[in-house]
DNA sequence: TTTAGGG
DNA sequence: CCCTAAA
């Protein structure tokens, strides 16, 4: 796997200022994953607006026009790892003469941009992350690659601890990448490169599977996408036609420049995005770091969004002011220091901030001893070094729930500063950011999704089993909206389906021999009772059945001691 | 949204 | 765990 192609830039340029703590929007609790789903789509879907606009009319073979005075980073390319030949990027031989200051990479198209990650400069992990565009289509997919190669110690310097995540949103043709820089945390101790490749093959089927149908969901990102595609064929159509391809076309709308004189074309080489930072266990999962990637960028993009526009480094507000003045224009020496950032929309602040209610989330996906019935075993169940130690392979105990999904808990809720993720949007700039005209209206955003991911397994610890079978034993099956509020009320992960589904599990595997068990074992004892309690309450259902009435709900296991509570004690 | 079951 | 028909 490997990268396309990465364009190189200074970030300088894209500094944003140290961005004073704003209030996230905050997130809602997920209650259904459908829809969380939904989310990176619909950033993604932003995104392809964003870049339809700015793409608008803007041919793959455009020059690149570094943002920041982007010398070649080629030669630094090392082991470069993640070149990969852009197939749909590749430009059409038609680069625009200007652009040999750029990057000469005419022969090469591959090489267009700049290597990449390696090539980055070490401020710009410092700075947050940046994401850039670059047309082309491919699946939406986030890889991670460790390019930095430990051993390579320069590379590795250059990342100082920062974290390099790629998104390629694959149905439109951007493609996206962003560093993670997390210096804040004094344990840094890998340093990551992500790049994102199309490849779709490389997704699961399920994956697949499942990203289509979200895709399909997603008119709109469809027909982003396709807008972006007609353009880009149609301008290419343009050009091969016409003769002075040599003619640049502004990338913006053609809004922003009514003046008829001659069109600079821009390359969208990247956006920078507010610095965001995120928490996430080191025991986590590169795939849940994506996902915590991915929710952190969709939290971002949830908000507003405004384009900004950066010239030498310097962000320019004056949405009147025509290119030519103020220097973009072909031939122009600075043409080579725009640059675009994503920014968050101005206010906001008091209003998106609801994220305050610190209080319910969860703390660690504890589930609570069940103060009324279940006395003394280990409150906490996952966490807790459960009298079984049976802990396999998987370090889980550590950290219970690596996996839990960031978002959730970052943005809604604080999270506490536990070991686990806890995303913690950074601050956006709060700065007052005029909306560019080139913004999109469209901001729609929602959760990011694990777009279709399997969730992670997370087997049930002995504790959490013995909290589930205490709550089964008193409320029944088929209350298992109660059992989940009785015993796993924080167990942010555990669905009220995960619980019958493992209490059918228990079932089973109390049925079967010892020896075909797998997994964590689940001591006898807990076996034993969910036997019994299964056996009884299969009764209480059968009797209530007959008689028609009867709430199940009133039935106890405590205060209408069965025989089978008896015996299995 | 929950339940209940099959996959 | 996922997916869904039913309720």
């Amino acid at each position: 796997m490997v990268l396309k192609r990465r364009l190189s830039y200074g970030s300088r340029g894209y500094y944003l200022p140290p961005i004073p703590d704003i209030p996230k929007p905050t997130k809602k609790k997920r209650t259904a994953r459908k829809k969380v789903m939904q989310n990176p789509l619909a950033a993604f879907d932003m995104l392809a607006t964003v870049a339809g606009n700015l793409l608008n009319d803007l041919d793959t073979d455009v020059v690149p026009v570094k943002l920041e005075g982007a010398p070649n980073y080629n030669s630094s390319l090392k082991k470069e790892p993640l070149e990969e030949p852009l197939d749909q990027l590749k430009t059409p031989k038609m680069e625009s003469p200007d652009q040999n200051s750029t990057n000469q990479s005419t022969a090469e198209p591959s090489d267009l941009s700049p290597k990449t990650l390696t090539d980055k400069q070490p401020d710009l992990c410092t700075n947050g992350y940046e994401v850039q565009f670059a047309a082309k289509q491919g699946q939406t997919d986030i890889d991670l690659v460790r390019s930095i190669s430990s051993e390579s110690s320069s590379e590795f310097s250059l990342y100082s601890g920062g974290v390099g995540i790629a998104l390629d949103p694959n149905p439109s043709s951007l493609e996206t990448r962003l560093t993670v820089n997390r210096d804040d945390d004094e344990n840094t101790s890998w340093c990551t490169d992500a790049v994102v490749n199309k490849s779709s093959k490389r997704m699961k089927k399920s994956c697949v599977d499942k990203l289509k149908k979200v895709i399909s969901r997603s008119k709109k990102y469809d027909a982003a996408a396709k807008v972006i595609n007609d353009r880009k064929r149609k301008c290419y159509a343009q050009q091969m036609s016409q003769k002075n391809r040599f003619k640049r076309r502004t990338l913006f709308h053609c809004s922003s420049n009514s003046s008829p004189n001659s069109q600079v074309r821009l390359r969208i080489k990247s956006f920078k995005v507010p610095e965001i930072s995120i928490e996430i266990a080191e025991s986590a999962s590169i795939g849940t770091l994506k996902r915590t990637v991915m929710e952190a960028l969709a939290a971002v993009l949830e908000g507003e969004l405004t384009v900004g526009v950066m010239l030498e480094g310097k962000k320019v507000r004056e949405n009147s002011r025509r290119l030519r003045e103020a220097g973009i224009f072909c031939d122009s020496p600075l043409l080579d220091t725009v640059g675009f950032a994503l920014e968050p929309e101005p206010v906001q602040s008091p209003l998106k901030a609801p994220h305050t209610s610190s209080d319910s989330f969860d703390n660690r996906d504890v589930v609570e001893p069940l103060a009324s019935d279940m006395p003394a075993t280990p409150s906490s169940l996952e966490p807790v070094p459960v009298p079984v130690p049976t802990t396999p392979v998987k370090s889980h105990v550590t950290d219970p729930d690596p996996v839990l999904s960031p978002i959730e808990v970052s943005s809604a809720e604080q999270a506490v500063p536990q070991i686990s993720q806890a995303i913690i949007p950074l601050p956006v700039p709060a700065v007052k950011i005029e909306p560019l005209a080139v913004v999109p209206a469209v901001r729609k955003t929602r959760q990011v999704d694990t777009l279709g991911q399997r969730r992670m397994r997370r087997p049930f610890s002995v504790a959490e089993v013995e909290a589930l079978v205490a709550a089964v034993e008193k409320l029944g099956t088929g209350r298992w909206r109660d059992v989940k509020i009785r015993a796993f009320e924080t167990a942010k992960h555990r669905t009220y389906v995960d619980l019958k589904d493992k209490w059918k599990t228990l079932v089973h595997t109390a049925t079967i021999a010892p020896q075909q068990r797998r997994g964590e074992p689940v001591p006898q004892e807990l076996l034993d009772r969910v036997l019994a309690a299964q056996s009884y309450w299969s009764h209480q259902h059968s009797k209530l059945a007959k008689s028609s009435i009867g709430e199940p709900g009133l039935v106890d296991y405590d205060s209408s001691p069965s025989p089978v509570k008896i015996t299995s004690l």
